[in-house]
RNA sequence: GGCCCCGUCGUCUAGUCUGGUCUAGGACACAAGGUUUUCAACCUUGCAACACGGGUUCAAAUCCCGUCGGGGUCACCA
């Protein structure tokens, strides 16, 4: 057998998701088992959504669950650059081989007229317009230096069939698979060349992933045929879900790995449950090390039903590690290490000062920033002169502005919730008093926004969910239509009205 | 909706490949009891599942077919 080496292929594109460090440790663990080589790409080839900081950021978290990597952007190593951002014209030149061996061809459409026919829901097969344009069109529109995409040659019949290590023989047809774009017209490569590249180039012998890449795998098949290379074994993951049964999702559930660094879970114990979904040990135990997991791995002991993440559990684990595995001084370092140090709380020092007549009226004011959760009733995150339901709407409405924000500073904090009130005409007062109350559990705390910089973005978001179900929540149905709106006309509103604040009034 | 994947307690799972040892085992959660100055932890007990229907077979959670259910995917995002 080949030299096994697996890889995990983060995109920088938001806050580091469990799922990641899901995936990675599936793919560490395969690697060590069979003594491969585990490696770190950096997919960041998606120029409007990748940022350095969360390139920074999952490299962290990854590291902070106790995952290593042999070769990475980080750690360097003999098939790099790791980044796919440093490898674009490897991209361009495969990409311009497939164009001149007549496997992929130049295409011309704008990004609008590709909406238009998604929206006439005429979506397979009719975007391949340029597929066999005459020579002539394509060297005119070349030189009015048109921008162009390069497209795929998917075969129009025949079958795929592509063989998944927990699935055998999984087959579609090509008749259903678009043409797919795999170099886009800013130049970059879109996810399906740039891995394939890579993983040949890298020596990637296992492909082992979550489940969503299992239906465009037949374009990776294809790519690895046309250009003559050797395909990897794919692997499949099971998703992980929400406890609705949907794929893992911010919205109904931390997803950020630095939620639960913030929240005090304990490292080993996160990565533990995590090998729990979805895997057994042959012996039934269910608290293991890493190294002790990587003793008896098999990756054939997975199973395939994706896992609810229960949150309960974990905790659960956590506690056991906190019990059985620490004693009170390494306990007591961990807490310290955590927030319980000198540095974060002179951070709060001009919040608090104010309000205290002594030193012990700190505590019963600070306590909110050391707690898993706050205690309180629906009464009184409730505004006067409210709804229930509007204020749990809003709550989310102010989720999805926080969403825009890059930078978690307590400015930012205080203009997106400034923007949102001016918008939907509520009192700035009306806001806050249900945030105060999501955020601290009471309705007296220390300035709200600097107190949500410091707690952290995860935290807030978890409680501010928390909130809007104390509230009653916002139905699955009015939740897809806030959802719609704000993408249609309300992010614009906010993103003009966020200006509008930023203006220096002279 | 098309295509694809999946289907054991509420949840995570063992068992399925290699039918019988499965009146389906363990864990979380929940409930009761014990222990404890209280709580938590801990111990004991309980609750609770083979999605449904049809085959094959002496025998099916396990093999086959169908139905239903859930999920994924259909972007110049990954």
């Amino acid at each position: 057998m080949t030299d096994v080496r697996v890889r995990i292929a983060p995109s920088p594109t938001g806050a580091p998701h469990v799922g990641t460090a899901y995936i990675a440790l599936f793919n560490l663990v395969f690697a060590k088992v069979n003594q491969g080589k585990f490696i770190l790409r950096i997919e960041d080839t998606d120029q409007t959504r990748s940022r350095k900081v969360y390139e920074t950021a999952v490299l962290d978290a990854l590291k902070w669950v106790g995952l290593s990597w042999d070769e990475g952007p980080d750690v360097g190593g003999k098939y790099g650059p790791y980044r796919q951002s440093e490898r674009t014209e490897i991209y361009r030149k495969y990409a311009e081989q497939l164009v001149e061996e007549g496997k992929a061809y130049r295409c011309f459409c704008t990004p609008e007229m590709l909406e238009q026919l998604r929206k006439d829901q005429k979506p397979i097969k009719t975007n391949n317009i340029y597929r066999d344009a005459d020579e002539k069109t394509i060297q005119d529109k070349l030189e009015k230096n048109e921008p162009y995409t390069i497209r795929l040659k998917v075969p129009e019949e025949g079958e795929c069939v592509i063989s998944d290590r927990f699935r055998e023989e999984v087959r579609y047809n090509y008749s259903e698979v678009d043409d797919q774009i795999i170099l886009k017209s800013d130049g970059f490569p879109t996810y399906h060349l740039a891995n394939v590249v890579d993983d040949h180039l890298m020596k990637i012998s296992h492909v082992i992933r979550g489940e969503e890449w299992l239906t465009s795998t037949p374009k990776h098949v294809l790519l690895y045929e046309y250009l003559g290379w050797e395909k990897p074994e794919f692997i499949h993951m099971p998703l992980l879900k929400n406890p609705d049964g949907s794929k893992l999702s911010k919205r109904k559930n931390p997803t950020s790995i630095f939620y639960y660094r913030e929240a005090g879970f304990l490292p080993e114990a996160l990565l533990n449950y995590l090998s729990l979904m979805g895997y057994s040990r042959p012996n039934g135990e269910e608290k293991f090390s890493l190294e002790e997991m990587i003793v008896d791995f098999d990756i054939n002991r997975v199973s395939l039903g994706g896992s609810v993440f229960d949150l309960q559990k974990l905790s659960w684990l956590s506690g056991k590690y906190i019990r059985e595995d620490l004693t009170p001084q390494q306990l007591a370092k961990k807490l310290v290490a955590w927030r319980i140090n000198e540095e974060f709380i002179a951070q709060l020092m001009p919040l608090v000062s104010e309000r205290m007549d002594t030193l012990g009226d700190f505590m019963p004011l600070a306590s909110f920033f050391w707690s898993r959760d706050v205690e309180y009733t629906s009464e009184t995150v409730l505004p006067k002169k409210k709804e229930a339901k509007e204020t749990a709407e809003l709550l989310q409405v102010l989720l999805f502005a926080f969403e825009e924000q890059e930078e978690w500073l307590a400015d930012q904090i205080s203009i997106s919730i400034r923007a949102i009130a001016q918008i939907h005409e509520w009192k700035i007062r009306e806001i806050t008093h249900p945030l105060f109350v999501a955020i601290s559990g009471k309705k007296v705390a220390p300035p709200l926004f600097d107190s949500m910089e410091y707690l952290g973005k995860d935290i807030c978001r978890v409680r501010i969910v928390k909130a809007m179900e104390t509230l009653g929540g916002v139905s699955k149905k009015r939740l897809q239509k806030l959802d719609s709106l704000w993408k249609k006309s309300m992010k614009g509103q906010f993103e003009e009205q966020v200006l509008e604040i930023q203006k220096p009034s002279d």
